[in-house]
DNA sequence: TAGATTGTTAATCGATTAACAATC
DNA sequence: TAGATTGTTAATCGATTAACAATC
């Protein structure tokens, strides 16, 4: 594909319209789930795709691709469709994939490690640079390559690292004080698993609070009202 | 409140023409996060709150938060508010908390463990009541008070204890094996943490698909974008 | 009773879908 | 060129907010 510029051209001007026009919330939230499944098709092989079919495949409307994709500029072409792997570079980098983040995981209990031995940052662009637990049965240790620090350090090896993300498997009761030290040492996302809502003075620091809880119940919910509404996933 | 028993029979009509005028997805996805709040506000011993106040505590509208609990009947009393633990009490029934669900894990690697080691389960009327795994070196073994068994006793295990919920936190590979057994065996709910979108044919079965992936990437994306939009969480 | 606050209707806003002209 | 499929505008639909009458 030679217009491949041109497309780049346009690219880079709805990025800049993007400053006064911000994407929606709803489109936002779609873009990883775009991201997997071209993400799949490009292990399939598959060098390009219609809206129509991604359509069918992903069971959304062909309108809604093609209005999403054009939040950030034209990603396919006439008459040709998308081009899976430009697609998938694409919304990869709008997700931030190539930002190069750093990470660092605090609680290297179950969920820490269970966190820190899947693929899941690094398919993402993130790197994971170190483990922290207050625990000294583990500190010192190495679990699957990283080596367990003591939380003592978090500070200092945030700043000395230039780490940008803090992902807290703490308990509840030391979540504030972790992301406190992370944040005063330049960490501006926090990735919350602490069950409960963390909020930060600073508005720079961007924080996301997971609730397995709350995924948990909408599958209870689904298992009594639902029966026969089908399957739920995306759909709540 | 001697005038619960109105407000009961109000509930029970609402609920009627649910069936036919069926809960929107948004006000579905809200109401774990109602019940999360509520709960808080019980613990603090707070009898009562009006839609304004939860507005200033949530950050919603008190609009929505009205027409949010209309949906399902007449929660509150006007001149007077809400009642927190009647309210906390009929969300938490319409999420399913009360209908006594039994689930197993199956999968006792770090995230496996991680899950059975909260109260999340407990918290919300689930009965966790048994760990699966295929590693000699696990089954036998006790984790926090749930017995590992082998997986290959995953379907009649499940038959002969009427479980309802199959928590999937196996390898991919794995997972259909897993999730056709269980659903064979009666399992008509499936939380699937193996990183892969999970369907199942019998569309009494609801399934769960878990992305942790999606939440780390949108946090990616708040932190290159966002920057100055604050705090995201239930925004984005 | 007067004040407060809900339940509910109507108005607004935004997101999704449909349609089609542009163009590859 | 003709056929295909996007990009984009217009129409529809649904969700949120505002307003206020009902009522505790």
């Amino acid at each position: 594909m030679e217009s491949i510029d041109k497309v780049k051209g346009t690219f880079d001007k709805k990025i800049a319209d993007a400053e006064k026009n911000p994407v929606s919330v709803a489109v936002i939230r779609r873009l990883p789930r775009y991201h997997r499944y071209l993400g799949e098709l490009l292990r399939e092989g598959k060098g390009r795709i219609s809206s129509a079919e991604l359509s069918r495949i992903m069971g959304v409307t062909a309108s809604q691709i093609r209005q999403d994709f054009n939040c950030f500029g034209g990603f396919g072409q006439q008459g040709y469709g998308y081009n899976v792997k430009y697609l998938h570079s694409k919304i990869g980098e709008l997700l931030g994939m190539k930002e190069g983040y750093r990470a660092v995981i605090v609680g290297a209990g179950n969920l820490g490690r269970a966190l820190a031995a899947t693929h899941m940052f690094e398919r993402r662009g993130v790197t994971v640079v170190a483990l922290f637990d207050n625990s000294p049965a583990v500190i010192g240790t190495e679990f699957n390559g990283f080596l367990v620090h003591d939380v003592r350090e978090l500070g200092d090896f945030c700043r000395e690292n230039s780490v940008n993300i803090g992902v807290l498997t703490v308990p509840k009761e030391s979540a504030y004080e972790c992301a406190a030290t992370m944040v005063e040492a330049g960490v501006h996302g926090l990735w919350n698993f602490a069950n409960m809502e963390l909020t930060v003075e600073d508005k720079s620091v961007v924080v996301q609070n997971v609730h397995m809880g709350d995924s948990l119940m909408t599958l209870c919910f689904g298992m009594k009202t639902g029966k026969d509404r089908g399957i739920f996933d995306d759909e709540i």
